[in-house]
DNA sequence: ATGGTGGACACTCCA
């Protein structure tokens, strides 16, 4: 037998993964991918697109994710958090802009570390015009970012993770081009504004620990480009916020640019956080 | 200036 070192074992780092996937169904080939490329330990998805009765449980599991916590609908949203550790489902979130849509799933990992409790959102996209008064799904959006302030405000959060699309690019360096897009959704300031008040409930935006904010930084491009790597008109939708605590366990990010060239792709790539518990 | 592409589902929504 090999004598082991007289040290203290170091916890393994929890890899965690955040992913529009634009329909879990279809994009099953590409989830393994993803599982198979980098061993993840938790993978949050957005717009999986499948009521809970279709959710392909049975080929999730096979991927090495026994638990599970998902909420889907038909056709539009959904969100799942897949996970190779124990999860214990938070069941007391609140119901969105007062109608289930699906756009919200909370979890405890019971990591090595300890636990983690994760928040997976998919915020509203919100429509084209940048109006509440004539667009109701910008309302709806204002309004929905506007209560998760709220509701985090009123938590006391630890050892917290929040992830997911948020439909917002909130810095300059997040968007292509920050004068021409001031006026196009998803970097207006009024979502900005109040994605920033949001954050301030007390999380730290974690992906910028790793990418300074004067660094072009994006998660998403469009399919209406050619060329999206040439044209390169991206924007940073999905984000991973920590509250401080976990801030020193921050180990390693990277945006999987090249998923965004598998075959058949999402529009949004996935993102990558290893969390080092502290020795 | 406007349409460009893609997914779901059932002909039109959503991103």
């Amino acid at each position: 037998m090999l004598a082991l070192p007289h040290t203290i074992r170091h916890a393994l780092p929890m890899r965690l993964v955040t992913w529009n996937i634009n329909s879990l169904r279809l994009r099953m080939p590409l989830l393994e991918k993803l599982t198979t490329a980098l061993l993840p330990d938790v993978v949050c998805l957005q717009e999986t697109k499948v009521t809970d009765a279709l959710f392909p449980l049975e080929s999730v599991r096979a991927l090495g994710f026994e638990h599970l916590h998902y909420k889907g609908m038909k056709g539009y949203n959904g969100v799942a958090i897949l996970s190779r550790l124990p999860l214990s489902p938070v069941v007391d979130t609140p119901t969105w802009y007062a109608q289930e849509d699906c756009r919200h799933v909370a979890a405890t990992v019971h990591a090595p570390g300890g636990d983690i409790t994760l928040h997976d959102f998919y915020v509203p996209a919100g429509g084209d015009e940048p109006d509440p008064e004539t667009n109701p799904k910008f309302a709806h959006k204002l309004a929905f970012v506007d209560e998760a302030t709220q509701w985090f405000a009123q938590q006391k959060s630890a050892r917290t993770v929040l992830v997911g699309d948020l439909n917002i690019a909130p810095l300059e360096h997040d968007v292509w081009n920050h004068r021409q897009l001031l006026k196009i959704v998803s970097h207006t300031p009024p979502e900005t504004q109040r994605l920033t008040q949001w954050q301030q409930t007390g999380f730290v935006d974690a992906m910028r620990r790793f990418v300074p904010p004067t660094d072009k930084l994006y998660t998403w491009w469009s399919y209406r480009n050619k060329d999206w790597r040439k044209s390169n008109r991206g924007r940073r939708l999905d984000h991973i916020w920590v509250t401080p605590d976990l801030v020193p366990e921050l180990a390693s990010m990277s945006v999987l640019e090249e998923a965004r060239d598998w075959p058949s792709p999402s529009d949004h790539v996935p993102v990558v956080m290893d969390i080092q518990p502290q020795s």
